[in-house]
DNA sequence: CATTTTGTTTAATTATTTTCAAACAAAGTT
DNA sequence: AACTTTGTTTGAAAATAATTAAACAAAATG
């Protein structure tokens, strides 16, 4: 893997380089390597760690604290906060085996789980019950350092393909509902979650436009102008600073008649305030299912 | 759109910095704003016609007659080289009115025509003939500023539900034939093409494990541990140095029992001269079909 | 074979980024 | 109220990247 500089990890964390180095200096939490002119560069597992530390201090953790951790409380503490342990009910067994699977790259084992998930509680309920909690799971697994990227690829692949064949199979929509135009900004690219919203949305019987991953701010006003949608739905994921998402929206609900619909890392869209009326926040998928 | 610096350019078209500033000396060919600081920033228009350039260079044409060219020259040169007026027979029409619903992102109609060209010409040929075609033209219409990266992305989105919906249509191969695994090197995001070989390979009834795009390469080497393919098939398409691709390429081949099947940007791929058996550049989908 | 075209190399200047130490300020704790 | 925790600000030195002009060298052209 390629190393990253401080401005890089910044970038992808979200965290001030400045306080990266206070951290390093006041608690030694991340030592990275140095160049031969004495120059920070991180790698993967730097992000990684820089990342979970993120996710406890925006779990109400303090930084004195998280950096007196060992290793090993360190990662019991991030599975607490994300509550894997949250054994809801029927669905935990299903996912692990998607977990097993996907380890392993063994393509019909994931089918085979996946058609008896569908068979037993339904498509819907597969995808928000097993699948997403399984995709966070894989995600988590990645963070602590289990998982391989390929592996998430892998499953991944799967899934959108599950997912778009549903689509594909749904009855066309006969005009009578919503147009919604979905969507992922700049630098986001993990788009199953909005495959997912597309697939509800012409379930619901409206009109969808699907855009996909990293649209650049520019492209989609013009869109705007030709398509006319009724709704906008778009998630953000990825580190930035709130104030760039504050102005995003608020441009994009200056058009008339436009309601945005957005979703994503709630850190970053809970606290919003945004003092504007056709701007609806919401924490999941399953809001949006009730929205509609 | 943010404006690039020149070395973001220089990744982004593969011409290097200061061949971009001596051009810009002698021939005036891009004469990008600057900075209050006197530094060189590019847009969008910049970054198209800068590959433009250097497509029209790698067909043989000669910088300083390029730099001669008006605009409109320009364009013409360049679609004469791209060779869209190829009018390769019965499929000529069916592509330009896939171009027409998508400038309007007109699914219903998207469909139809899509729909219409697999029962009069097959999936597999509508895929080769019709889709490929057109997807080429859209980059080109991109590329010439006649169309946004929403239309595109609104288009492959359409078709990219199609192939995957028929594949996962394809009976399951009964473990017979050979194992393919099918990944985008890091930097390469436009898998709708390894998505079409994917279908492909399925379809002959070989195991296929799909990796998807940007994936890097310790994590592919620790998949080979994990996976044991028989082939490997990627594609290189976005600019990079001949040697990087070189250097990967026999890093892959170097497992035993591995065959490394490339293609991808003519340019890129066509003289590696690698030396080594097991690595065949194919030239497009159908030599795969072939090659299979 | 001389000339032209073309991209690369060199070297000096300026701008930006990284580094470190120390001071600062807001918020929570004792 | 004094102290602790925590992130930001300030300022100066070092490293990196972008700027220009001029010289260089390989390949194509006449």
């Amino acid at each position: 893997m390629k190393p990253y500089q401080i401005n890089e990890l910044e970038r992808l964390t979200g965290i001030k380089a400045h306080t990266i180095r206070i951290w390093e200096k006041r608690y030694g939490l991340i030592t990275p390597l140095r160049t031969s002119t004495n120059r920070r560069y991180y790698s993967d597992d730097e992000v990684r760690k820089l990342l979970n530390v993120s996710t406890l201090l925006s779990k109400g953790h303090k930084i004195s604290k998280i950096a007196c951790l060992t290793e090993i409380e360190f990662t019991n503490e991030l599975l607490a906060e994300n509550s894997l342990l949250k054994s809801n009910n029927s669905y935990e067994g299903l996912i692990n085996d998607l977990l097993k699977s996907m380890l392993n790259f063994d393509e019909q084992s994931l089918e085979s789980i996946f058609q008896l998930s569908v068979t037993r509680h339904g498509f819907y309920n597969t995808m928000l019950h097993v699948v997403y909690p399984f995709l966070n799971k894989v995600g988590m697994l990645w963070r602590i350092d289990e998982a391989e990227t390929a592996q998430e690829h892998f499953a991944t692949a799967v899934i959108r393909r599950k997912l778009q064949a549903a689509t594909e199979a749904l009855p066309k929509a006969i005009n009578k509902g919503n147009k919604f135009l979905l969507f992922l900004p700049e630098g986001e690219w993990h788009d199953t979650g909005l495959l997912f919203a597309d697939y509800v949305i012409r379930s619901k019987q409206h009109e969808s436009v699907y855009l996909g991953q990293n649209l650049n701010q520019e492209s989609l006003l013009k869109v705007l102008q030709v398509v006319k949608p009724d709704y906008l739905l778009l998630f953000y994921i990825t580190a930035r600073p709130i104030e760039e998402i504050r102005k995003q929206l608020l441009l994009f609900a200056g058009h008339n008649e436009i309601t945005v619909l957005v979703t994503g890392t709630p850190s970053l869209i809970s606290n919003l305030d945004l003092g504007v009326s056709n701007v609806v926040c919401l924490s999941s998928v399953n809001d949006l299912f009730d929205y509609l």
